[in-house]
DNA sequence: TGAACACTTTGATCCATATCAACGGCCGCA
DNA sequence: TGCGGCCGTTGATATGGATCAAAGTGTTCA
């Protein structure tokens, strides 16, 4: 994994990553990414220009870093487009993923409103386009916009709240529920019918999300296959019965 | 425990609760309760003094309940004094207190941004007071004024960073090493000199917060104090080898 | 097209921590 | 001053899930 220099790089060096131009074209595409986030929806549009003419558009290619643990952050990403992995820890403690984030999804709100270094790292999992506003940029945009400094702090309610969800579920609930629950929530009815989970990652990463080993992880889905309520073909998972899935959350 | 109505209880019927009549001398102690929320700090004096007249003062007595999990939230709880334990959990799945709250904590953050109900639940520890700012009255000065707007955006980025930390280290640390770890952490110098841990809550409470049972809160004490790094006495803990403290993060 | 590597699976074993059970002691209250 | 109940401790036992090891199974790139 490179790492991209974490002071605001506007430069064309870098082999993996490039800042394109800003331009007229490259604004629409901002504010558009911009407008995925939920809580920036309701923004007046002028707000919403304003930003855009002062963000910074990034290409990351897969395995790309964003930035790393303990290290300045630049400001707030905000996912455009692809998959950026979150995660916590270090080197000799082993390392957890706290979040997979998709367009609409925003990085280092509490470094940036906090001014201090970043806690996680984060790094593409997918060739993955973010915007970056600056944390000068932003300061000063919220303090001039109410509408935007009331929006900020939702998305700061909406990670405190998400991050309060998983802190439960690691702490009261049984690593086998938590996948249940996970394969739960991220069905889809697929247009081939069934109701299907396709896995946004390796199954090493989302075992790491859900707080259990990979190994663990394999063996619980295999189990859940003999219960016959699952189907599995590498990441995409068919959930063959519902009810019996909910009610998997105790061994055979 | 028994509970508050949540729907704003401005009536002397509670038998355990009071409301006191709002005046300025009151509004005055508001105004130093807010003042003791870092975030708060830096709010010029005409926001502080507005949303004072606004706040309402609530008494709990021990036990007393302030709101419970998936209820309304009036609003934006400030604990002026006392301690209040906000916890995580069902019936079923047990229970898990993830923070314990004393003056300058601001508690129903998320819900009242997001408009939703509470994810935690929250109870007094001791007789305690609490300022509560409704909704309305909280986003209708946040409206008008940038800088609460951004005050409550701060407030939303240190409960993010605190939740991951606990993340990290409940998905990351032994539980050994987390009471290692808690107890380095609030070690204070006392008066009489040695390192000093006051244990702020019933150990059951304290295991509660580390995510470890009270047996194995109580054996892991018990073992640091053979190890000859500690010495316990109830709910005070003297730190006799704050190095060997530190390493004992593995058994004998 | 194949070789190398990365991911996943499977098997065997271990262990940190939970659970269940019972006892002891402190504390508030009558 | 005694007594009942909650806390904390201690002991014995159980187990979910980790760890270590090694064998598949893709899948990327030359």
């Amino acid at each position: 994994m490179n790492m991209r220099d974490d002071r605001l790089a506007i430069r064309e060096s870098s082999p993996a990553m490039s800042v394109r131009p800003k331009m007229a074209v490259h604004d629409l595409e901002m504010v558009s990414a911009l407008r995925a986030v939920p809580a920036l929806q309701a923004l007046p549009q002028a707000v919403m220009t304003r930003l855009a003419t002062a963000a910074i558009l990034l290409d990351l290619v897969r395995g790309e870093g964003l930035f790393g643990a303990e290290a300045h952050c630049a400001g707030l990403y905000v996912v455009a487009s692809g998959r950026i992995m979150l995660s916590v820890g270090s080197a000799e403690a082993g390392h957890k993923v706290i979040r997979l984030a998709e367009a609409g999804d925003v990085l280092g709100l509490s470094a940036t409103l906090l001014g201090l270094d970043t806690f996680a790292s984060a790094e593409a999992l997918v060739d993955s386009t973010v915007v970056l506003l600056t944390r000068e940029t932003l300061l000063d945009r919220a303090a001039r916009d109410v509408t935007l400094a009331l929006a900020l702090a939702n998305i700061g309610a909406r990670q405190s709240r998400n991050l309060a969800i998983d802190l439960e579920s690691v702490s009261l609930q049984s690593g086998r529920k938590r996948i249940v629950n996970y394969l739960l929530a991220n069905a889809a009815t697929g247009p081939a019918g069934p109701l299907t989970v396709l896995l946004s990652a390796k199954k090493s990463i989302i075992a790491s999300r859900l707080s259990v080993t990979p190994e663990y992880f394999s063996r619980t889905l295999h189990e859940l296959i003999s219960a016959g309520a699952i189907a599995v073909n590498g990441r995409q998972i068919v959930i063959l019965d519902a009810v019996r899935l909910r009610h998997s959350d105790h061994p055979a």
